[in-house]
DNA sequence: CCACGATGTCGAAACGATTTTATGTAGTAA
DNA sequence: TTACTACATAAAATCGTTTCGACATCGTGG
């Protein structure tokens, strides 16, 4: 069915009675064809609702128009309006988006990864599960490709990133300024960059100030709602619990939240809480939920562009540094937070 | 870069020393050449680090390997779960995914359909955004599609959906059944079948108990949050304000919670609020939240098989006869429900 | 009246794979 | 030895586009 009555060219080109190479150059407009030719052209291609077979395109021009896209967890509503943002973008630009899912199994992202250069991906956007690995290799030489939010360890690439580092000062500087001295960290999985980028912002903040940093109270999540509610668990049976809490990712905060519910612990009475990555429920919870919120849609909207560029520079054959565009976050104070009660 | 480097099978062959229909049989696992000579292939193709051309390859045998989805929102939770159970499945039978959001734009919708036709996709999973556009004949003769979720009316196609008609039946039931007869209903934008489908199960079920149905307390919101708050809020501000309110989808609900705590109305104490799609944060939320829960990556993973099947009887020259497969939901009764205070 | 760009259209050769048909080489039996 | 069967490999046609060079037509200026 798919191709069997699919029209081709050369029927376009029966019908209109001119030759193949006529139909093309009208189908790519190129201008070169005299209107009233065009104008029979046009009708034969409509009245058999045309359309060109783009494998076939592909196959001449050697680019197919399609951008790969793969992310980690695309249960992870971050990775989701970064999705729109690439996609928007990429359609403003005539792409089409292959989205892949690699569930944080490296060798599924492999697996991806591989096939999305069987298919001649033009470029690829790629969240890395792991930043040690070496990716980057695996596609050099393949196709242009741009990191977001995940990016390889010491490696010159282009990538588009929320400023972590930056954003976790501020947020520790925001609680330290709310008196809190005990603050308990809870990381995402420490392969990811963006995690240890994180981690480094928050103990920057406490060493400035000469706040211990507490070993214990910095605790490698997954960033799923179990970890947060398990870490959150013993977090709270310690002997010197913390009065605040900041979850690098924003279902673990959903964790540590069920948590102090199950321990009745109110918040923020008792327990500030804040969390990396807005998402829509976060102000409507109750308390509502102090956030940082990323610019999400703009970094897959950058992360295109940027790759839209490589694709550029790589059939001039020209050479680009690579880039690393960092993207400002923003700091939501709202009712999780509040000044350190007295004891 | 991505084609210029790119090795052929030609390459391969010459560096292997064998002919091109050679390597081909390799690479297609034909079982029809000899092992020694096989080893000799293999190493020349990890060595050259070559992967086919699929454009080539669908170009020559008339398929693509590749699926389409189209979603009218991908922001929603709902799609994106179906999303992992489409990709989940489609991997595991070799095919690729293009995913495509509509936003709920019928014109964009179109243009997607058309662009993964000029893909020549193998098939097309589609969660439409206007129920009464006779999207199905605009891809008839084109490829195999499955209508997830919202399927167009009165026609006969493939489709996998939750049993939506039954589903609120059940909900409206067991709302009666806690002693409530103000019952507002929230649905979504009335041009998908699901809402329809939704708000004809909810009556059924009034009228069956001699409920008055009251087309007052019957609105249509938009399926974002502020359409929830917006409705909350009129809805609280009637002289006979209802006691339980059922939200078609899970965000207006987020909006009615909203509206409820800006005019101090507890939950459930003097109103119950219940929603169909169940989320994450449903359960933590405070209180908890009382959902219908779709069997969601299901209807991903049921739409797949489907459509496989689908193109299997195409490339067959069989018919098929259309199927509509509906699945059964679940009732979570959590603490935003509770039986009506007497006044 | 011829030479000459300019303009517009066409023919044919790619692109990289698959598949059918043809060819070659052994091995077996008459 | 010859013929015939098997079997492994080689060559060529094909899929639907794009694109380059060729060709025809025409008006213009010499």
């Amino acid at each position: 069915m798919t191709k069997r009555n699919a029209y081709t060219m050369r029927d376009v080109a029966r019908l209109a009675g001119v030759s193949i190479s006529t139909v093309s150059a009208v189908v790519n407009n190129k201008g070169i064809v005299g209107p009233d030719l065009t104008a029979v052209v046009q009708k034969a291609i409509t009245a058999m609702n045309f359309s060109p077979h783009a494998g076939a395109r592909g196959l001449r021009i050697g680019k197919t128009n399609i951008l790969g896209l793969v992310v980690q967890d695309i249960t992870n509503p971050f990775f989701v309006e970064a999705l729109r943002g690439v996609e928007d973008e990429a359609i403003k630009h005539g792409y089409e988006v292959l989205v892949c899912n690699s569930n944080d199994q490296p060798d599924l992202e492999l697996r991806h990864l591989n096939a999305l250069y069987t298919q001649r991906v033009d470029g690829v956007l790629l969240a890395t599960c792991d930043s040690y690995a070496a990716r980057q290799a695996l596609v050099r030489d393949r196709a242009p490709i741009v990191f977001i939010d995940c990016v390889p360890m010491k490696a010159e690439v282009n990538c588009v990133v929320t400023d972590n580092y930056d954003s976790c000062y501020n947020a520790i500087r925001y609680l330290i300024g709310l008196g809190h001295e005990r603050i308990a960290v809870i990381s995402g999985r420490l392969v990811h960059s963006t995690s240890i980028a994180r981690v480094e912002g928050c103990r920057k903040a406490m060493q400035e100030v000469n706040l211990p940093v507490l070993e214990e109270s910095l605790r490698e999540g997954d960033s799923h709602i179990e970890s947060g509610y398990r870490i959150g668990l013993t977090l709270f049976q310690s002997p010197d619990p913390p009065t605040a809490i900041f979850t690098l990712n924003n279902r673990m905060a959903l964790g540590i939240l069920r948590a102090l519910r199950e321990l009745q612990i109110p918040c923020p009475e008792r327990v500030s809480v804040m969390s990396f990555d807005d998402a829509d429920w976060a102000e409507v919870f109750n308390p509502s939920l102090t956030t940082i919120k990323q610019p999400t849609y703009e970094i897959g909207k950058a992360a295109v562009e940027l790759l839209l560029q490589s694709i550029q520079s790589a059939s001039d054959e020209t050479t680009l540094e690579p880039r690393q565009i960092l993207l400002k976050s923003t700091l939501c104070a709202r009712d999780s937070t509040a000044p350190v009660a007295k004891s």
